[in-house]
DNA sequence: ATATCAGTTTGTCATATGTCGAATTGACGC
DNA sequence: GCGTCAATTCGACATATGACAAACTGATAT
């Protein structure tokens, strides 16, 4: 259907939310992670999911008060798959996707515990104290 | 870069634009032949049609008063010509798009100096008489 | 030079979209 | 039950976008 065709082409055609597929090519990540490294609002982050959850190119499961969205593995719909392989080979080099990961790796260096009380603005203390985990801790 | 993924991806996230796309998959074709079958106003073709060569995904040449648009055959950027693989492979049984080649045959059917001249409206006509070939008359 | 024609550009309008702040919802701890 | 936390939904705003009409541009015929 043209439609559909229509939905999985707009939801990749934004470049927040394809700054988090080439995130999630790198496995599961709780919303939180995903605030941190993109530096947006919750709320606008949220929305993006949501819309590529619609789009059939994100599954989405909850763990206590975390959720955590990964690249679907399944077929929702005739082309997120197509779509989901034209991105993989997309953006290899990128700077702003390569930027994202290192960013990515900073968050996952910061217990989540802290950086989901104080976001992004944790990044910056590499000297901040290790805490217990919590939605980070939890692998698929 | 993450700017071109963009435009390109944008460019085929708009139905009337991908019905293009499909209906130049064909060969090439005038602007007044898509004006006709997809039944928008010429500023509205023209508009799309220059994006679609923006992003690399056409081509287009000029002869006399008509401008000819074809899927383009050269790596204008990364991305181009893997949106138009996907785009090929994609729709293949889409009910709006095989209407749309059913008129554009019927928009072939009827010379071009008539068509250019009463559009879309001498597609019912199918007892009009023949006259000269104007645009259509000239093959890449 | 003038008129006609086809396509393009400009201007306008209604609608869509990305973003953020506020409000809401659901999970958890006490 | 209450307070806290993370994510989601709602509302508002600025900007983008698809559509059309009008104006413009370039090609052609006379």
């Amino acid at each position: 259907m043209l439609e559909t065709f229509e939905t999985v082409a707009k939801a990749v055609a934004d470049p927040s939310r394809m700054r988090i597929l080439k995130l999630l090519e790198g496995g599961e990540l709780c919303v939180c992670q995903i605030v941190a490294v993109l530096d947006l609002a919750p709320a606008t982050v949220s929305r993006h999911l949501a819309l590529l959850k619609t789009a059939g190119l994100l599954q989405q499961r909850r763990s206590g008060k975390w959720a955590y969205y990964r690249i679907a593995d399944k077929e929702f719909n005739d082309y997120a798959q197509r779509f989901l392989a034209l991105a993989r080979a997309s953006l290899v080099e990128d700077p702003t996707v390569a930027g994202d990961r290192r960013t990515l790796a900073r968050v996952n260096a910061v217990p989540l515990a802290v950086l989901c009380q104080h976001g992004r603005a944790t990044l910056g203390r590499d000297d901040e104290a290790a805490e217990a985990n919590a939605c980070r801790g939890e692998p698929a």
